[in-house]
DNA sequence: GCTCTGACTTGCTGCGAAAGCT
DNA sequence: AGCTTTCGCAGCAAGTCAGAGC
């Protein structure tokens, strides 16, 4: 159908499509979502709202600062601003180790404290509270030695370490001594390692308010050594191995976790807390706090004023939809599985109305018949067989195309293919060139098209696309993210995947489920004569079709909508409001935590110990896993050799963990973690848990009992988002733009490391630093050459001539000043170009950006300090952002 | 109480287009 | 203008977490 013709004049999509404009329509929608919100409004409602009431932290020093350490060597460090410069490679220094002591400890605290009930909303005294400690990410506040994290790989740092003493035969002291050395060339340094984390972490409890309090531990975090990740193999962790799951006798606690001691009254408890915290009356009331506060930017926001009449209609016609639906619910529960409507609220209700036409498959194969050889002999494949063939081929020059595990499960999945009686047997004897050739000529044609032919391209594939790319939703239209269905290819599993390699199969229509409103127009299957595997109507997803993934068929591959759609501007809004909700709880759960260190109850000091370390250094939750998935962990399913101890109070990490990136940090950490994590170790081996007596749900049951809708992922959000909005509110200074958004940068990529967020070094890195130095050393040439002129001019000599024997001009000494000044400039600039380019070559700053920094906290920023928000968020987070746009200047996290 | 399922968020990579440089 | 570098985005893998069901 059509969507657009349609719907435009209707929703006043005017026209297009492209952006902003109607990313604010429905913005302020509040109505439905959030059960979270439900649990965390009342709550909210409470906190002191305005930014205004926020004082702006003085805070000496910000957890950020990065001074480099050598890797491996575990230093900790001071908040000290100077240690503010980014990355580098600068050595540990012993005096930053010092500093560290000089930091007030707020440890001494810990038993003081009292318990309280969390589960309260803590009121928090607003306004100086704020700027405590607590606020800051908790690694923030923690001094992390040396930390190094990156890309899996570091097998060697494995071997070097696997080869000690099983930690587990190892007394806490035996193991405390052994680590550093090995592992720690500076090559393996992951992000995380590259800073510090202050110390402290969470026994900010008791001297409160001061500095530091309100930061992400994690960004106080500094960069150690450099990262490097390059082309190394994939190194593996101390913990590559895979699970053993049998391997060991303890098995039972090991790698395969299964049942679990629990706590039934902590269980009990929980589930009445959140079951509590959910109820839907709460919802009015709840919503009050949040939307107030958007009301009241939105006010306050001239500029906002003209965009806001059009959201205001927009946002009043579909709340009032909103209204009414939740009741539907219900009753549409019979379409959808009846299991997912929400038992205490009813509310689960994502849209009234949804239109759309469903998803387009990528085109029929075409066989190219190009042989390949086997044996040295050209080969007639099917189609089919070809087809397959082509897959491995063109991934000829990729790291995947020389690993065993992906060629031993392409080879299974193609013999398939190929029959039983088929000539090609062995993989070694198969010669995939003459297709690989084929493939790059291929490439290569396409490159070489004129420009006119691939703008004709461009524009047919945009015709037959169109339609799948809009979705009409409660009467507006979005856009629709993913539409296309995944082509077939060779699964390309992260790390070692034990699947890598098998064949996606293609996906038909009869392998889909579209989710549609009731009575909207069934989207017409694209294919002729084939049928869509089921239609359903529930509103309780926000969906609009799936299929079942052909690597794993439990799992799904669902289209949903685009990012700047208002169904995922609202939910990442109640994201970023609970994690400021967060900031409001810090303080008593980090004191709960903290006194919980020595609880004598094992599960409660492991869930102590877990939080601490979610908080502290912005880690997962690590949920278990599979056999048939990489071998990764998070916080819950750390293993016993993923942690070292190191004297006297230092804990290193080293493990591989989401994408199999790896994490290594050593971090200075409170006493009585440390003695805890030797606690929890006695007497295991190597692969079993650390946490035995905890797993990802009695730990967020536990979280939701301090505060409604906490989950550890909460705290990634709160610390990074803290960690930007106090980096940026201390660190801004006048000056123009681009210096502002050299700070908006350094505030982001410190976000990026406490979160580990990495990214491989790119090809040509190499390449071009050393065009850069080369650039470097020719000015240098030059500002010699012109101190030598201008010497000579001082002394009215002529100048020498130049490297080519050509006689140079005849400059005048303030000339030949002026000259060597911009010489100067010219290097000083090329030298900050290239160690920016250098700290960064493996941090991604993307990946926080879109996930974890609240974008208020940008917009506010750019708008105190005149910075066009455009030099901070490109077109489409504009679009993603744009619920944020109306914030008012004021707004603090 | 635990496991499994389902839904949704987070994360990195690679490709192509745009921007910058010579 | 042509080449290089950066940027934006699609693609899809891999997490988190809630809730149903055994």
């Amino acid at each position: 159908m059509a969507v657009d013709t349609c719907i435009k004049p209707k929703y006043h999509d005017d026209g297009e499509d492209d952006d902003e404009p109607m990313i604010f329509k429905r913005s302020k929608t509040t109505s439905k979502q959030n059960q979270l919100n439900s649990e965390i409004k009342k709550v909210s409602s409470q906190r002191p709202d305005g930014p205004s009431k926020r004082p702006t932290p003085d805070t000496s020093s910000p957890n950020c600062q990065s001074s480099s350490l050598q890797k491996g060597k575990v230093v900790s460090i001071a908040k000290t601003p100077a240690s503010k410069s980014l990355i580098a490679n600068s050595k540990a220094s012993t005096s930053l180790a010092d500093k560290s002591k000089q930091l007030p400890r707020q440890n001494s605290g810990i038993n003081n404290i009292e318990k309280k009930p969390l589960n309260k909303p803590p009121i928090k005294p607003n306004a100086d509270s704020e700027d405590s400690d607590d606020d800051k990410p908790l690694s923030a506040r923690l001094t992390v030695a040396t930390a190094t994290s990156q890309k899996s790989n570091a097998s060697n740092v494995v071997k070097g370490r696997s080869s000690s003493i099983p930690s587990s035969s190892m007394s806490e002291k035996a193991r405390v001594d052994i680590k550093k050395s090995s592992e720690d060339s500076e090559d393996e340094i992951p992000l995380s390692s590259k800073f510090q984390l202050k110390s402290g972490a969470g026994s900010s409890v008791k001297k409160s308010y001061d500095s530091d309090e309100e930061k992400p531990l994690a960004s106080k975090i500094q960069q150690n050594g450099s990262i490097k990740k390059e082309n190394e193999p994939l190194k593996s962790p101390k913990v590559l191995n895979k699970r053993p799951l049998c391997d060991i006798n303890t098995s039972v606690h090991s790698s395969v976790k299964k049942p679990k001691l629990s706590d039934a009254s902590v269980s009990a408890k929980v589930k009445q807390v959140s079951v509590k915290a959910e109820p839907k009356k709460e919802d009015d009331d709840d919503d009050v706090p949040i939307a107030q506060r958007m009301k009241k930017s939105a006010t306050s926001d001239s500029k906002s004023q003209s965009m806001k009449k059009t959201i205001t209609k927009v946002v009043s016609s579909s709340m009032k939809k909103t209204s009414k639906k939740s009741k539907k619910v219900m009753k549409n529960s019979k379409y959808s599985k009846s299991t997912k409507l929400q038992p205490s609220s009813g509310e689960g209700q994502k849209w009234t109305t949804l239109e759309h036409n469903g998803v387009i498959f990528p085109p029929p194969y075409k066989p190219h018949g190009v042989k390949m050889l086997y044996n040295g002999q050209p080969i007639d494949l099917t189609p089919e067989q070809e087809e397959v063939a082509t897959m491995f081929a063109v991934m000829k020059d990729t790291e995947y195309a020389t690993k065993e595990k992906f060629i031993e499960n392409f080879m299974n999945d193609w013999r398939v293919i190929l029959g039983r009686n088929h000539v090609i047997k062995k993989f070694e004897l198969c010669d995939f060139t003459p297709i690989y050739e084929w493939h790059q000529n291929e490439k290569e044609k396409k490159k070489q098209m004129s420009t006119e032919e691939k703008k004709t391209l461009k524009e047919e594939k945009l015709k037959q696309e169109e339609k799948y790319m809009w979705a009409v939703v409660d009467g507006v239209k979005e856009k629709v993210g993913n539409f296309r269905v995944e082509p077939p290819g060779l699964f390309r599993g992260r790390g070692e995947h034990p699947k890598m390699g098998k064949l996606k199969k293609r996906i038909r229509p009869s392998d889909i489920t579209i989710n549609i409103g009731k009575g909207a127009p069934i989207p017409e299957c694209p294919i002729p004569g084939e049928r869509w595997k089921e239609v359903k109507h529930d509103n309780t997803v926000t969906w609009l079709a799936f299929w079942n993934d052909p690597i794993n068929p439990k799992e799904f591959k669902y289209v949903f909508l685009a990012a700047s759609s208002s169904l995922k501007g609202q939910s990442d809004k109640e994201k970023y409001e609970k994690a400021r909700l967060l900031k409001d709880y810090i303080h008593d759960i980090r004191a709960n935590y903290t006194k919980d260190f020595v609880n004598k109850d094992l599960m409660k000091r492991q869930i102590a110990v877990a939080t601490y370390l979610i908080d502290k250094l912005a880690l997962r939750a690590g949920n278990e896993k599979d056999d048939d998935e990489a071998d990764t962990v998070g916080c819950c399913t750390l293993k016993v050799e993923n942690v070292e101890l190191v004297a006297p109070n230092k804990l290193q990490f080293d493990f591989l963990g989401k994408d199999s990136i790896r994490y290594f940090n050593t971090v200075e950490v409170e006493l009585p973690v440390y003695k805890a994590i030797g606690q929890f170790q006695t007497g295991k081996k190597d692969g079993e848990d650390l946490f035995d007596k905890l797993d990802t749900s009695k730990l967020n049951a536990h979280l939701k009992e301090l505060m409604p809708g906490l989950t550890a992922k909460v705290f990634r959000t709160y610390n990074a988002s803290i960690t930007l909005d106090e980096m940026l509110n201390k660190e801004t200074k006048d000056g123009d733009v681009a210096e502002k958004v050299v700070v908006y940068q350094h505030a982001n990529k410190e976000v990026a490391i406490i979160c580990n967020h990495q990214r491989s070094v790119s090809k040509s890195h190499t390449a071009q630093m050393s065009r850069l130095s080369e650039k470097m050393d020719e000015l240098k040439a030059l500002l010699d050459g012109l101190k030598t002129d201008l010497a000579r001019a001082k002394k009215g000599k002529p100048p020498l001539k130049d490297a080519d024997g050509k006689p140079k001009r005849n400059l005048a000494p303030e000339a030949l000043e002026r000259k060597i000044n911009q010489t100067n400039a010219k290097i000083e600039k090329m030298e900050r170009d290239m160690k920016t380019k250098e700290d960064l070559k493996t941090v991604a700053l993307g990946t926080s950006k879109i996930n974890y920094l609240d974008p208020r906290i940008s917009v506010a920023w750019c708008k105190r300090h005149e910075v066009p928000i455009e030099k901070i968020f490109n077109k489409s987070l504009l679009a993603k952002f744009a619920w944020a746009m109306d914030v008012d200047p004021s707004f603090r996290f």
